[in-house]
DNA sequence: CGAGCCACTGAACGCCCGTTCAGCCCTCGA
DNA sequence: TCGAGGGCTGAACGGGCGTTCAGTGGCTCG
């Protein structure tokens, strides 16, 4: 349970242990006690005992709480976006392995990410816009080289297959139950299973889409909302 | 929709219509607000006026604020399963119209539903695998009528299909946000993008099956990951 | 008519929360 | 050498929480 790195140079004086500044200590902890037990459920005590520091000096540092919260907020995007550009700046197309790696890896950020999403706020829809945005520009190279198929509407799949990711990631814990194996904490070996479900649900149809839309069109109840569908041109 | 049943004054004579048991009250007041504010987020004070009862009550019918968890759990298990059963009694085969309809209609439980299983526990587990089972015998069904196509592993399927759904009903602000309608509060002739969306993903597959296959087996080796990109072979 | 029980309440209690305050120690510039 | 100032702390405070207590009034029953 203790964030103490000790690789940071900062401060050359030999005065403490641990070199790295209180204020980034508090920062850190409190991602990782707020991913882990939610917003609501950290005070400030647990929040400076894990920082190894005085409740007070919190609010020394960041006003309030609330400042706090903002604080972790904007400092966990920034990571993210940092993160994100380095793996892209790094890697070949998309490697979905080393993206659940690299996901592991920052499962404290990703904790975090759940919560605030869930929790909504300027700051977090602001960072699902951009998301939105890089999901699209990878699905447009993975459709360029024939990985994936159109859609008829590139961005709303984008936001759907989102949000079904993170929905899923949410629900890790009733994941773990079913498959036996936790998305985030455990290593992508044990969760065979579960990405064979999910590579079906992506590769085969699942509706048999003919029937459907007949079934749709026989079963039709609202009396002036039964438009007929020739989208299809 | 306020709780509050009978006169604001009580003991007065019959204010109100219907004579509700308190406790039911209470139950009807925590569940309704425990769903839109999170179990952190509401206070006895709060569930007692909605109910307008005064705070000890709820203690002298629950025990404790934990014994009142417990009992909205309870209760609301049971009030989805009578809901469900009732509705597979009277209905043809799976109108999804219908489910949604049904779904809207007893908002509050959906929502009650969602935070339980995020915060897990027994109760909710349980509920959880009931729900699996169903759906099982759903698909079942859909399946031998041609509308589902089979699948490798059918309850992982059931399990990964489930949870997409109450994934996104989680972040269903964020749907909210990207397709301009709530899944829960709007009527769903305003979610046709969003259906559409959906009805993309579960009719058509979105990844090239055979070129997801070879790139995963030609990019398999996890320490050298250094490779090229060199991909045609 | 009392006794006992049950639903129900106002007041009070103890705890813990976020926050404030006064002051300590260390560093640094004059 | 001294004063200023920032990082940091222990102690204390007000408030809101869940919970307890000591009832009160209306029923039912002997």
């Amino acid at each position: 349970m203790d964030y103490r790195y000790g690789g940071s140079r900062r401060g050359v004086t030999a005065v403490t242990a641990e070199d790295v500044p209180a204020s980034e200590r508090i920062l850190h902890a409190a991602i990782g006690l707020y991913g882990e037990h939610g917003f609501d459920g950290v005070t400030l005590k647990q929040i400076a005992e894990q920082a190894g520091v005085s409740t007070p000096l919190i609010l020394h540092h960041f006003g309030s709480k609330a400042g706090l919260r903002v604080a972790c907020d904007r400092h966990v995007a920034e990571e993210f976006q940092r993160t994100k550009t380095e793996s892209v700046r790094q890697a070949t197309p998309i490697p979905r392995n080393r993206f659940v790696e690299l996901m592991q890896q920052n499962r404290h950020l990703v904790k975090y990410l759940l919560r605030a999403f869930l929790a909504g706020g300027p700051e977090m829809d602001e960072l699902f816009d951009r998301l939105v945005e890089d999901s699209l520009r990878y699905m447009a190279e993975a459709e360029a080289i024939g990985l994936m198929y159109p859609s008829r509407n590139r961005r709303d799949r984008a936001v759907i297959l989102l949000l079904s990711s993170f929905g899923m990631l949410l629900l890790h814990e009733q994941v773990r139950r079913q498959f036996g194996a936790s998305i985030i904490d455990d290593p992508p070996e044990n969760l065979l299973p579960y990405v064979a479900a999910l590579i079906e649900l992506y590769t085969q149809p699942v509706f048999n889409a003919e029937l459907y839309e007949q079934l749709m069109n026989q079963a039709t109840p609202p009396s002036t909302s039964a438009e007929e569908r020739g989208t299809h041109d």
